[in-house]
DNA sequence: GCCAACGTTGGC
DNA sequence: GCCAACGTTGGC
């Protein structure tokens, strides 16, 4: 099983509202790493902690989620009303793909940013590394523990 | 709102 | 293939 994080903006989709649906597709990512981790890494069933970023109160890691879905394309890409329409993606032969998440729990605690960062019991999480604007990124087992005892 | 860092685009 | 210009992400 592997292990993940994903960045969402509280004000865009929150993980309360992901409790509240139960489940979503984790649609509008337009980056050609993340569709590769999407289509060739994730498999249902692996775990991904839900990242709050560009939060107004707290930035940092809220809950845990589970993989739901095998990738399949991302319906927003035809959609021009959507945020992310591509009209250069080929209906038959889609650009952007997605992934289904499932609502798992919320840490009774969130586990910020800035106290990740003065942890070197997380040195190495990608997340931490400069300049790293990935949305979707693999996190090693011994992390994702961590972050979920450290909110519970 | 600012800005650093990065990804993508497109001209050549 | 190079690289400048531009757009986006996301912390602060």
């Amino acid at each position: 099983m592997k292990y993940w994080l994903m960045k969402s903006e509280p004000d865009c989709f929150s993980i309360d509202d992901l409790k509240r649906v139960k489940r979503e597709p984790w649609d509008g990512v337009r980056n050609y790493q993340v569709r590769n981790m999407f289509r060739d890494e994730m498999a249902v069933g692996d775990k991904a902690i839900f990242y709050h970023s560009n939060a107004k109160k707290e930035t940092g890691a809220v809950g845990v989620m589970t993989i739901a879905s095998k990738a399949y394309p991302d319906p927003t890409q035809f959609d021009p009303k959507s945020d992310h329409p591509d009209p250069k993606s080929d209906l038959d032969n889609p650009r952007w793909l997605l992934v289904d998440v499932a609502y798992e729990s919320h840490f009774k605690y969130p586990v910020l940013l800035s106290e990740m960062r003065l942890d070197p019991k997380l040195d190495g999480l990608p997340l931490l590394a400069k300049g790293n604007r990935l949305s979707v990124m693999p996190i090693s087992k011994k992390h994702f523990e961590y972050i979920c005892k450290h909110g519970s």
